[in-house]
RNA sequence: GUCCCGUUCGUCUAGAGGCCUAGGACACCGGGUUUUCAUCCCGGCAACAGGGGUUCGACUCCCCUACGGGAUGCCA
């Protein structure tokens, strides 16, 4: 049998990180067994779902390339499907309407805790046979006995009592069906055969076997997922800062470098740090996955994206920057050595908009010097700069090795030490300290422009 | 409370009873390259939660404790 995963958010927040690390292994999982991955919406939850983080969901999902295989589908339109489950489970005899009203609920809860035993239901109307009415809900006949073995890729086998297990709802008075039923005749209408989702479902998921069997279901393989946490160990959540995709995407980290750090979350072949979708799909095993929660780095994504970075081909990387240096009203496409410009650039900050931000001197013109580097090295000789703009002045055959050449034989007339003829050009050129070796910076921004910006600092003094 | 899951360097992890003097990566610290910054290279720091077993031998198996997480909803 094909196997087929699938990623089941409910919209009621943006799709964080944790998620998609969840979407990719069940993405990574289906691809590798030439399977199918698929999207379900659970949206059944009518008070807290939004069509705005369903959109937000499945936007982010695709933005980052994990596309499923068939168009995602939405609970909250398949209702008669999990009606007619339900109505199967009645007259199966696997279910029974149940009239106890909250409040006994809560006290028959209250008084079995105080006793120390375990609150759940008492299964009081089980062979009551109460009929549909108002204020009934539909109540799954859990076994009374025995085990429920959770069969887990990651974890092994996990044994649950069923007495531990009450009955529980799956129409509620209303009529709607709750969470686990939708859940489980979505994975068997969907042919469903592994689910991979977060650990905090383990508990349910002796309730959803008991759903599946009574329903006749074939059995379906688990692997429940530990958690991505926060900086504080918790469990990941809005109070967290920078958890949602799309902020890791406007701040200029790579979809593959994403990836590869939520990968690594949990799961490592070998020594392998840096790897692509592909790799994944290929080295991928459930069996491999950590159990412990993990907390999720940034300054290892920093890392895993100037790595990706650095991989990218001068064509790929203008692709991918573009979108910052447009913000920034700068076309590197104007550039003349725009291929060099990128070399000598590109692994100057940990992101694309920080790479952007420092390419802007190369196009723009600088509004505001580093006061600290002025004070340094600009301040205490002023003149040197003439004396540079001079020199440089003269030379017709504007290259970099002309160009280290010239500034030698200035540092050695002058008697000077390097930093105190190279820093007074940088701040020219690019108004702080940073750029790209003296003769290769001084070539980008061709002799016009260079001679320029030197006069222009001058003049500022 | 009860049930379930978990616990190796600061962080992500390797580790399937002797290969472990516990390996790698990030971060950090130091050095080199770069006549600046970043990159890159080299080196260093740093962990088996605690206690009992089992065994000739335990990070690895068992039990207990502690701590963290989840479930215990007419939420998903």
């Amino acid at each position: 049998m094909s196997t087929v995963t699938r990623f089941a958010p409910s919209p009621t927040g943006e799709l964080h990180i944790g998620g998609v690390r969840t979407a990719l292994f069940n993405y990574a999982y289906a691809k590798k067994k030439n399977g199918k991955f698929l999207i379900r919406i659970e949206d059944t939850d009518l008070e807290r779902s939004t069509k705005e983080y369903e959109n937000n969901i499945l936007q982010s999902l695709n933005s980052i390339g994990l596309i499923p295989d068939q168009d995602p589908i939405n609970q909250s339109k398949r209702s008669e499907l999990y009606l007619a489950a339900a109505k199967k489970l009645y007259e199966d005899g696997h279910a029974y309407y149940c009239n106890c009203s909250k409040e006994r609920l809560d006290e028959l809860r209250s008084s079995l805790q105080e006793q120390g035993k375990k609150p759940q239901y008492d299964s009081k109307c089980r062979e009551l046979n109460l009929s549909k009415s108002n204020d009934t809900v539909l109540r799954l006949k859990t076994p009374l006995e025995g085990q429920t073995i959770v069969k887990d890729y990651v974890r092994g086998e996990i044994v649950f009592e069923n007495s531990e297990l009450d009955d529980l709802i799956i129409l509620r008075s209303d009529g709607t069906p709750t969470y686990h039923l939708c859940n489980v005749v979505d994975d068997f209408e969907q042919g469903v055969t592994t689910v991979i989702r977060g650990e905090d479902h383990i508990s349910n998921t002796p309730r959803q076997i008991h759903i599946q069997k009574a329903l006749g279901y074939p059995e379906l393989e688990y692997a429940h997922l530990p958690l991505v946490l926060g900086n504080d160990k918790k469990r990941l959540s809005k109070r967290h800062a920078a958890t949602g995709l799309e902020e890791y995407q406007s701040k200029g980290y790579l979809n593959s470098a994403i990836l590869n750090c939520l990968a690594r979350l949990g799961w490592s072949k070998g020594d392998k740090e840096v790897f692509y979708l592909d790799d994944l799909i290929k080295d991928f095993e459930l069996t491999e996955i950590q159990r412990a929660g993990a907390i999720f780095d940034q300054s290892k994504l920093d890392y895993l994206n100037s790595q990706h970075l650095a991989n990218l081909s001068i064509d790929e990387f203008k692709i991918a920057i573009t979108p910052f240096t447009k913000k920034l009203d700068i076309d590197i496409d104007t550039h003349q050595h725009l291929e060099l410009l990128i070399n000598s650039m590109r692994s100057s900050a940990h992101t694309l908009s920080g790479i952007a931000t420092n390419l802007v001197p190369y196009f723009k013109d600088i509004d505001s010097y580093d006061q600290k580097a002025l004070e340094k090295f600009v301040a205490p000789a002023p003149t040197i700069l003439s004396y540079i703009h001079d020199a440089l002045n003269k030379i017709e055959n504007w290259n970099e090795e002309v160009l280290d050449n010239e500034m030698n034989i200035i540092k050695e007339e002058l008697n000077l030490k390097v930093p105190q003829i190279n820093q007074p050009v940088r701040i020219a050129l690019t108004g702080s300290t940073n750029s790209p070796s003296l003769g290769t910076t001084m070539y980008l921004f061709g002799r016009e422009e260079t001679l320029i910006r030197i006069k222009a600092l001058i003049e500022s003094l």
